[in-house]
DNA sequence: TTGTACGCGTTATCAT
DNA sequence: ATGATAACGCGTACAA
């Protein structure tokens, strides 16, 4: 039963007094070289860690982030996106001795209530916000909290806090060209909803790089990342007259249960239709036939975004936003020439 | 530009001691109850919080819990199991004021390293140990760490720990069951690793099974629980001699491997090869085949855990095991006769 | 370099 | 029984 050794107890020992000994071991001037080295190598022998907490009430910071994730019920189990995006952030925090806080809520109301909690308790002192929407209240909401962010892409309000961006556009215009220089002419976008900016963004490359190419883009139909609007979404595009010989997916987990819908429909993937989705997750390698997809760097979004949050807690001056590599077209198995010109 | 109250600005207008507010607050005997509601109002008025951080300082208390997940980078993104399982701990530590600390790391080394850390830093008053190993080291490190815990399931040494069972078993046994029902006599198994506890379990219950059923059951292939594992093992089985007719899988990863690795060679799922899964995710729902699966309550799990960790936190005498509801079998699409007797 | 006040609740000790 | 006082936890900041 070894208690844990204070600054006191360093202090007393190295025959100084407190204030030393912390000037000593946060590597500040005005100690001697000789008193340092005396201070440490006492802190040393005597296993002498710092309070987290002790530092957290003096010193009015955390040493923690917060992430809160606000997804349907329903969705939450199949998103690839947060796992391995926390695994980034880790990879930031965990040598800088920071912890993440995470909060997971299945509506806006309890976003909001959550971030005011972190707030209130001082739990963390900075958050990552995900999933931007138009015109996101959440910024002006953090700004009153007076919490530090950073936001994942560029919001489209007035925004005090750094961005980590990560461009959609790229993936999205590859997927088409792919898909049209397979043949296709009749390609459609299932799009995640508008109100989500990345959501929105997606499907404005879509259109764009339809225009580019000279076809028409009159197929984008938006629904809401699940499964369900995915599979519901896909069987009212098939069900058209004119139905399109290839679907371009704003996410993995939509493309998912539109293959599921086709298949069931008796069409062959990729022969009758052509299917790509977006995200990149491994799962979609396994399939049959392997998702045509876009990756994004998500283990290092995630890590880009925890040190910029962390450099923007301490003050520090070099903070601007961040652009990373842009999504890219990973192209499997499931795209393919249309059926017409086979 | 309100600045936070603290419990003197309360004491001092309330003509009282601080102390006497901190008495009153906690619903402490001693205080006049009188005087008790003139605080309480008085502290109401001034919008009074608590600060978690001198709370923690002085109560030796951090009034967070801590999650600490270690998996292989390429499975972290597919599991279906973590999100539902924070979003139900959330359930239970939101309304009590709590947090959650997550640690994200791939390997044991980094693992044990996330536990000493969090120890270390008082970032958290108990963790919940999941995906128990034979022989797992980790209750120990625990125990001498002196941090609380609950483990999900029995492990298989002295544990100091309460613990949270759902209980695998019946839902193996129902699958084989159905799938025997169905006329399937050769039935495989892609099992977990045998070093993690309920990766033996459900081959344990499979086997077990199959006895009582009187079949064989030498068709029991162990894996990692991955992707990549669950494809590789299954074409193993499929190019036997005497193929089965039918697998349970441990988990719907591998499920979902394998399945595609069925279509891929051309079988036909459920008429050439039954398949089950295990966890129930949505997304098997919207395969091609839809998924049969075994689903266990995920999100109860999550909320039972946290709710009977935080009870042993404060030292309640009423901490015992728990056990959940069993896992159930979710019939869908992938399961059918056996080609042979159609 | 040192001494000491400070941050903010909690709790043990004392006085009435 | 009711309330006040002061020590405590542990670093940090500032005057001396």
């Amino acid at each position: 039963m070894t208690i844990r050794p204070t600054i006191a107890d360093v202090a007393r020992e190295a025959g100084v007094s407190k204030g030393l000994v912390s000037f000593a071991l946060n590597d500040r001037p005005g100690v001697a070289a000789e008193t340092r080295d005396r201070i440490l190598s006492v802190a040393n022998a005597l296993g002498w860690r710092p309070s987290v907490r002790a530092r957290s009430l003096s010193t009015d910071r955390s040493f923690a982030l917060g992430l809160v994730i606000a997804r349907d019920p329903e969705i939450i189990s199949s998103d690839p996106f947060f796992p391995a995006f926390i695994a980034g952030i880790e990879g930031a925090l965990a040598p800088a001795g920071q912890a993440l806080v995470v909060s997971m809520v299945s509506n806006e109301e309890a976003e909001v209530a959550s971030y005011r909690q972190l707030a209130a308790h001082d739990r963390v002192d900075g958050v990552i916000l995900t999933d931007l929407r138009r015109n996101d209240p959440r910024i002006a909401l953090l700004e009153g909290l007076r919490l530090k962010a950073v936001t994942l892409g560029h919001p489209d309000v007035e925004s005090s806090f750094p961005a980590v961006a990560v461009d959609d556009g790229p993936g999205i215009h590859s997927a088409v060209e792919h898909l049209a220089a397979l043949g296709h002419r009749r390609i459609a976008h299932v799009a995640g909803p508008s109100s989500m900016l990345h959501g929105g963004r997606r499907s404005q490359s879509f259109i764009d790089a339809l225009r580019a190419l000279g076809l028409a883009s009159d197929l984008v139909v938006e629904t809401d990342f699940s499964a369900a609007g995915g599979a519901k979404t896909t069987a009212a595009l098939l069900d058209l007259d004119e139905p399109p010989t290839a679907i371009v997916f704003a996410n993995d987990l939509m493309a998912i249960a539109g293959l599921g819908v086709a298949q069931r429909r008796g069409l062959r993937v990729p022969d009758d239709l052509s299917i790509t989705g977006f995200d990149g997750s491994d799962i979609g390698a396994y399939l049959y036939p392997s998702l045509t997809t876009v990756t994004t760097p998500v283990l290092e979004w995630g890590r880009a975004s925890a040190e910029l949050l962390l450099r923007s807690v301490i003050g520090d001056d070099d903070v601007h936003d961040i652009e990373l590599p842009a999504a890219q077209l990973l192209v499997r198995m499931s795209t393919a020439p249309p059926r017409t010109i086979r």
